[in-house]
DNA sequence: TATTGTTATACTCTATAACTATA
DNA sequence: TATAGTTATAGAGTATAACAATA
């Protein structure tokens, strides 16, 4: 039988101070991406699949290299993503007549119709998170989190991933 | 030497849409976390440290079961966490006279000078990762994402973590 | 019989180094 | 000699099952 002495009281601990604001942002940041990755495996496909679509279908002929200095990954790893995505017939690695070492990476059409999904899906999702807020409040959350991601010199459209807490290595990233 | 011909034209890509605001979301919650998470790395702990000492010291005498279901984490590899812990001196397993099963965790006197040195972390992380908001803008930014908080029904205090994309356990969780 | 903490281990993901084929 | 992609593998982190002590 558990006890379960309802213990001590519990100190405030959303007090506006800029430490709690730091860590609702991480918060709900987490929240957010962890649902999404829910709602992508129904379709076959983890978040590191999306992100790396989203870049093939943003910045076309992209090569496996520059793929991963603009996402930051190792290219090691990107091989298998992109093993899997050619497995799935999303994507497809193109032979480069000018570099016969490299590849260019394009979207197949089954692949364009998935990215087009994922945007559907996206954007469904994004309803679901911001469902307490109104249309003027969400511009206003834009707005105020542009702000803080142009401060801090983020990418734009590059999720930095948590492991990278070990090296990340220096970017010599091109702008989505 | 590398071609680099500088690829394709870039489609917009933070239009405002939903979809995008839980991208920004995201992003700049998990830059947040990252960035603690090196601040971090100099006292000799990992984020999952910093997750466990703030919930000891939230909830007073707490047992290692009742810190997983708050946590969210897996009693398994919550011992290893403690165990750590307990090398660096920063918390003690204390014998509990009602159940000698359990152990209730305590702070150290030198726990609890850490935790106060994070305390303080935490919130000049927080100064840096606003930094580009005023007082306002930030009070603004805090009711905006408390909103959507409790809207997902998210647990103050409980930073959930990524990979619970597999199958995170239903959460008994007391509140932090 | 059920529960707490633990051990051992499988699985996944990230990171590094070494290899090949081109340049 | 350097670079693109690959392979193999080390290293973290997460999840699961089984066990000893206690309830």
């Amino acid at each position: 039988m558990t006890k379960n002495k309802l213990a001590a009281p519990l100190p405030d601990q959303d007090s506006g101070s800029p430490g709690d604001l730091a860590f609702l942002i991480a918060q709900v940041g987490s929240h957010s991406q962890i649902s999404f990755g829910k709602r992508v495996v129904p379709l076959g496909l983890r978040l590191a699949h999306v992100g790396v679509l989203k870049a093939i279908f943003r910045t076309n002929r992209l090569t496996q290299r520059e793929l991963g200095d603009t996402l930051g990954m190792f290219p090691s790893n990107l091989v298998r993503l992109i093993d899997e995505l050619e497995q799935k017939g999303l994507v497809r690695r193109g032979h480069n007549a000018s570099d016969r070492r490299s590849y260019t990476l394009l979207l197949t059409n089954k692949g364009q119709r998935m990215t087009s999904e994922l945007i559907a899906l996206t954007e469904a999702h994004g309803d679901r998170i911001c469902a307490a807020l109104n249309p003027l409040e969400r511009r206003e959350l834009t707005q105020l989190l542009r702000k803080i991601a142009t401060g801090q010199g983020l990418q734009p459209g590059v999720h930095p991933e948590l492991p990278g807490l070990k090296s990340r290595r220096a970017t010599k990233a091109r702008t989505l």
